[in-house]
DNA sequence: GGCGACTGTTATAGAGCATTACAATCGGCC
DNA sequence: GGCCGATTGTAATGCTCTATAACAGTCGCC
């Protein structure tokens, strides 16, 4: 359970994407892909805010709660889930052991593949983290009635296929 | 109208967010920030098989279209739109300057703000991609009618308040 | 038993962005 | 009319994330 803790987390998305009043946006506003992006960062910045003094980003917690539900998952799997390449998996498969939240475990059956598992430590953050979340996906989602949440996130399944 | 063209583009996002068979997505599938992340990579890689070849980026894109609907418009702003700082736009509206697309005038009523144009390469440019993006966005969209379409928009403009 | 496919690992490189500091200019205020 | 805070573009620097390529060990299959 090593403890390093290197770098203080500075998120990549500082400033919201806004309406600029009087500027004319052309095409943009008929297009999925920009509004898909300004939704997108929106909830970034949220997330952000929610998981304040984590240290954590979206692909970190995909990843840890990835791991929570799959135990034994190998990195080229979580790599393939997080589309990204095994290297990076391998990168942030040591940022959460360096922090105590996983460790790895040699698979009897496979000598290539490691198992990766959440540590009682890591159960702990993950879950804690999870309620955060989800409250505030929850909060920033309340200007949708329930309907149109269930609705927008039938629709944006229906295009990531 | 310098002509370097430096950097053949790359790509960040090459993989897809593929989803894998078997696995347990736990809280995932009811957070709409990982939906809109799913749906936004899939959009990306639409966008980039769209504009292959023509070394552009969605904030590349971006830039480029609201240039060509405010001339005249300057770094600072340009740089709000896009969410980014200062610096970037600089960055940016260099990159559109060395290739002919955009050219800085000084402003009369305001020597400290350049205004950025299109130029007439940079009209024609900008035409080719808006048509060749607006064509890729309407064909992704495809597994959604009208209706549907309209309703995802409305949502996510909704969303991003 | 050999060979292609796969796993994790390491090193290297690059894109994109923020931060900071700076000079020039604007605009308002007394 | 002159000062001072705010704003604009610019330049230098650094960091994060990710890809790519090369490598060794292992698996599975013919």
């Amino acid at each position: 359970m090593t403890r390093k803790l290197p770098s203080p987390y500075r998120p990549r998305v500082l400033a919201p994407i806004l309406r600029v009043p009087g500027l004319d946006y052309d095409v943009l506003d008929e297009l999925l892909g920009y509004a898909l992006r300004r939704a997108q960062v929106g909830m970034f910045l949220a997330f952000h805010a929610a998981t304040r003094g984590m240290d954590i980003t979206p692909p970190r917690f995909t990843a840890l709660v990835i791991v929570g539900a799959n135990p034994g998952i190998g990195q080229s799997v979580l790599g393939k889930v997080l589309g990204i390449a095994r290297s990076g998996a391998m990168l942030l498969t040591n940022w959460m052991e360096e922090r105590g939240l996983v460790e790895r475990r040699r698979r009897p059956q496979d000598a290539r593949a490691w198992g990766v598992h959440l540590t009682p430590r890591g159960e702990r953050v993950v879950a804690a983290m999870k309620r955060r979340v989800i409250a505030e996906d929850r909060r920033r989602a309340g200007v949708l009635d329930a309907r149109e949440r269930r609705e927008l996130l039938r629709l944006l399944n229906k295009l990531a296929r």
